[in-house]
DNA sequence: ACACAAATTGAAAATGGTTATCAATATCAA
DNA sequence: TTGATATTGATAACCATTTTCAATTTGTGT
């Protein structure tokens, strides 16, 4: 991805018959400067601060909008609701998730996703994603008591 | 789980100070002659055939019941509904899930919850449960066109 | 530039799985 | 049997996410 995030997604529009708007500009800049794992909330949240016209249902669809361009993607954790990822070029990486203070961890294992292949080939299997994700306590928590 | 989950439930509710009812018996046992990965509709639709009576809202509640009593454990798939397994003894399993037909096959894979191990030590993080899914096309679905 | 068909927006209502409410009923210890 | 408390069933409420729809904006052809 070497263009810029807002030319990329043009070109997307572009392609698909859609039209380019300001406002998914200005959702695409606001989530490209915000960290990882935006729910849609959060980001209807930063996105108001700086563009108070802009609709919550908006907000919603151009997320949705990135994940079909691939400029980002779509998480689903325990939580209940969905998180959204900027896309990363290189390789596919996993999540560790304290459940006591929700800190996400990235992490990838090279070996562990060729375990999965194995499992995939063994039982005829053709995968197109996956989903890893461990639940615990990060280091901070282990010490707090309760 | 040598005695019956009958027995077992009864005993679980007696230590909780709560109560053995006819409703909570009759969806034990339809939910354990039933397969896995029922969802809570679809455990309501086959009470609902043996004993009319019974309402939406009691399913739930005994399905989260069977939770906690460790006889049943809640699994969150894409789909986007919550589904449930009969608790096992044996060893976690994780799954491969048909992004077509919605078939769910279950797996299990030592070496790769070695290598979970491996990653949260290495990230400090104590593990309390994980999941791993894959998703993709089971073998009869591969074949199909579209 | 100009017009127009088609896409997009914002606000509000709708959806859909799940949970809470509440009056009526069932359970269980005394 | 009684009485305090848990449970039930029906329904309303929740809540994140989608859809609806009239008004507005965009891009293409002229």
């Amino acid at each position: 991805m070497r263009k810029k995030p807002t030319e990329y997604l043009t070109e997307y529009l572009a392609v698909k018959g859609l039209k380019s708007t300001t406002q998914r500009d200005k959702i695409l800049n606001v989530f490209i400067a915000a960290g990882q794992h935006l729910s849609a909330e959060e980001l209807f949240l930063r996105v108001k601060k700086l563009h108070p016209g802009i609709g919550y249902a908006t907000v919603y669809r151009t997320l949705k909008l990135l994940a079909e361009a691939g400029l980002a993607q779509e998480q689903r954790f325990e939580d209940g609701f969905t998180r959204y990822e900027h896309a990363k070029t290189d390789a596919h990486h996993d999540h560790l998730i304290c459940t006591r203070c929700g800190t996400i961890i990235e992490f990838e294992n090279e070996r562990i996703e060729q375990l999965q292949q194995d499992v995939a080939k063994k039982n005829r299997f053709k995968v197109q994603t996956h989903k890893l994700e461990l639940y615990g306590l990060c280091a901070e928590c282990q010490g707090k008591k309760n």
